[in-house]
DNA sequence: AAAAGTCTTGACCGATCGGTACAAACTATG
DNA sequence: CATAGTTTGTACCGATCGGTCAAGACTTTT
């Protein structure tokens, strides 16, 4: 008896997940989420409710096919300290080349949790959380296999590491040029030889 | 002929700056803004002219009384090795100390760049520069005194510890805890050791 | 005390904010 | 082909946005 929806739901997420993405929650307004997913009024409230709903599934969207899918292709490389390295020079191309500066959609977004409620605030710690564990997990695994000395600690090194990430994600929105990430990337790295 | 302002538009502009700093830009509204500095309308714009004039002077206030300050102490210490260590222990303690978790006006804002015009962008880039400048001075001066090793680099081992240092201002506005931004601070100087 | 000039107050402005209501358009089922 | 069930388009909503303006309050000069 229904009648289909004309538009296709998930490139919706998407084209609003771009907006939300690049200028965050307060900066979008209804009228930049109907413009770019090409919805009426009607269409939109009926299929997503409100926008903060919808940002939290673009928020996730984000999360699974950016973040994750990333950190899955990374694990499955031979070598921990390459697989480390590989992950690192992923996010200073995608700053340095990205014309739109957008950065990183959760860092962006952990700037300002206090706009948001706790579902918000859980895709941000747990996402974080989960680069970190990559990370102790490749150290440790280089350790057992001899890449990376024992001397190092894989729990505070990874924090580390997730910090000059997300330090790269900052400066790369404007104020550092690529040479200047990969100078910040290459430097942190020491940290694993 | 006039009449002097009854009010002080030095404690306006610090009132108003906190509550940009905590809020951001477009999250703090007019009526923020009159509520924090007690004035009223006539009274705002007959001082300040808008709402962006008044963020542009917020941000130099924070900018010359926090970030310039802070490093003027520092750099007239005696051992480099130490004002570095201490700053990077300023931005621990006040990322964590901080109840409202109000993080760097300057890192905040710098993600919120598209928002703004070459003003603001400069006053954050000419800041970061001089963070910058003071870890590879500090560097260099510890090389020349035999205290930090003659093989580091300081240019690029100055731009790994302002990324460190920015990474630490988001990951402690609500993610990390004291705790592990204290680990993060010590791993990056091992840098320099 | 009158005049001149600045500051303050509060009413008011159009624009935009996110969101609702409802009728028209439409498709699948009986 | 009727009708039940959804989606769509649009008019409309109150609230809030940043900002203006004119009249009154006040202090200083003459």
């Amino acid at each position: 008896m229904p009648w289909e929806k004309t538009f296709d739901e998930d490139k919706a997420i998407e084209a609003a997940m771009l907006v939300f993405w690049e200028k965050g929650y307060t900066d979008t307004s209804m009228a930049d989420l109907l413009k770019a997913t090409g919805l009426t009024k009607g269409s939109f409230y009926n299929a997503f409710g409100s926008k903060h709903d919808l940002f939290v599934k673009a928020l996730l969207k984000y999360d699974v096919s950016n973040r994750r899918v990333v950190l899955q292709e990374l694990v499955a490389m031979d070598s921990p300290i390459e697989s480390i390295e590989a992950f690192m020079n992923a996010v200073v191309n995608e700053s340095a080349d990205d014309s739109n500066k957008k950065g990183c959609f959760l860092v962006n977004t952990s700037l300002d949790l206090n706009s948001h409620e706790e579902q918000v605030k859980q895709i941000i710690t747990s996402g974080f959380a989960e680069v970190e564990t990559f990370f102790k997990q490749m150290i440790e695994l280089g350790q057992l296999r001899k890449d990376i000395p024992e001397s190092i600690d894989p729990k505070s090194t990874a924090k580390a590491l997730m910090g000059t990430v997300a330090g790269i994600r900052v400066l790369g929105r404007g104020v550092y040029d690529k040479a200047a990430l990969q100078a910040l990337s290459e430097q942190s790295l020491r940290l694993i030889h």
